[in-house]
DNA sequence: CGTTGAGTTGAGCTCTTTCAATAGGAGTGG
DNA sequence: CCACTCCTATTGAAAGAGCTCAACTCAACG
């Protein structure tokens, strides 16, 4: 990239903090385009009757598109203590149209967004509790996870209620598929966030993943 | 764009005619983009146990983003007879990047998909089997809807059960939710796949839309 | 060390699914 | 053009997965 195109976009760009909890946010009437510089954020849709339903989880690094308001409304919010920097979608846009690489980098990890976002349309859409919560922890470990010998740990910085508005589920069912597959032998957990998986094979098995075989 | 990279875009992309009902492209081990010139595909994930989702629906002049196969399997099918044109990501993406105009249309049109996929779900996660189905015509019209006075035609080219794929219900429930907006005076049908709409706003209310003033 | 909100566990209920049977549409061949 | 056939769609009754409501437990923080 260009020094002057460096220096356009940090003119362009909006530095944010926000602390864990907080909207960062809300709904506007024009698309952004949110850089998470650091902590973890969550972009809930709100549909009528106060129902909300986390659409997406981001972690350092990345990028994330919060569409304007229109059949529903979505909020960017912090699950840690976060730094941001935020973009009007339009004026990003115009200026990465200037620098090619800029564009190919933004449009690579756009497709990785919908590519998940598709993800979780198969388990909301086709898979029973246990295999969504089974999905997130896999997909989680992927994330974020740090590998251990035997296995892979996770801090996870969401709440069972984030966890349970992202999977579709109550925060119930949430916590009685994770005691199933403690019981199971396939995590382990302590305290509120943090979990070890055992058994990545089982596990992905029990999230409904295609075998390679198959 | 140059001539020149019309041309190399040409040589890239595979011309493919599919006749309804006939798979595409079935998953590969790598990403593709396809371009819909004529006709409509759906573009179905595949779970363990021969469960699929429709993840999302395409109309002439659409670009499909088709992932690898990865946990699940992705693969791309006819819904009527149609003309593709597919090219391999990562090529189209190499001469994209010389080209910023394509870039940035393609960068659009893939964000509008991001935020289609996000809407459904915001529906399979958080909605009822009414709602989905509200939904559905709602977004439909929107795209393939043909505006009269007093409502909008619609002429769907999937089947029930591509609809209740879609929305993660069975082709019952999608039975049994048209009858009710059927008599409800929302809606009329007529043979399997023509829907006229007959009152938008209540249509957009029981889709558990977000009223405008909220 | 107590308080408070988050998480867990249990029991009954609801919406959607499942299973089964009927009706309807589109295409075919007489 | 009509009758026949097959597949899709509709309708009904029973079953099940997850939700709701409620009580209890735990962990973090002052």
């Amino acid at each position: 990239m260009t020094d002057a195109a460096y220096l356009q976009l940090q003119a362009m760009g909006r530095y944010a903090r926000a602390t864990a909890g907080e909207a960062v946010l809300a709904d506007g009437d024009q698309n952004q385009i949110v850089f998470v510089a650091r902590g973890a954020t969550k972009l809930v849709a709100h549909a009528s009757g106060g129902r909300e339903q986390v659409v997406a989880f981001h972690f350092e690094g990345d990028l994330v598109s919060v569409p304007a308001r229109g059949a529903h409304s979505y909020t960017l919010c912090a699950l840690q203590d976060c730094e941001l920097i935020a973009f009007a979608a339009a004026e990003f846009l115009g200026l990465a149209r200037s620098e090619p690489g800029l564009l190919n980098e933004v449009l690579e990890r756009v497709l990785a967004s919908l590519a998940r976002s598709r993800e979780k349309s198969i388990a909301l859409g086709r898979k029973t509790a246990q295999e969504r919560v089974a999905s997130f922890l896999v997909s989680m470990a992927g994330r974020i996870g740090m590998p251990q010998e035997g296995g892979c740990l996770l801090h996870l910085p969401m709440s069972r209620r984030d966890m349970a508005d992202s999977l579709g589920l109550t925060i119930e069912t949430i916590s009685r598929q994770l005691t199933e597959l403690r019981e199971a032998g396939l995590i382990e957990t302590s305290g509120r966030s943090v979990v070890h998986l055992c058994d990545n094979a089982s596990l992905q098995a029990r999230a409904g993943h295609l075998s390679s075989a198959a």
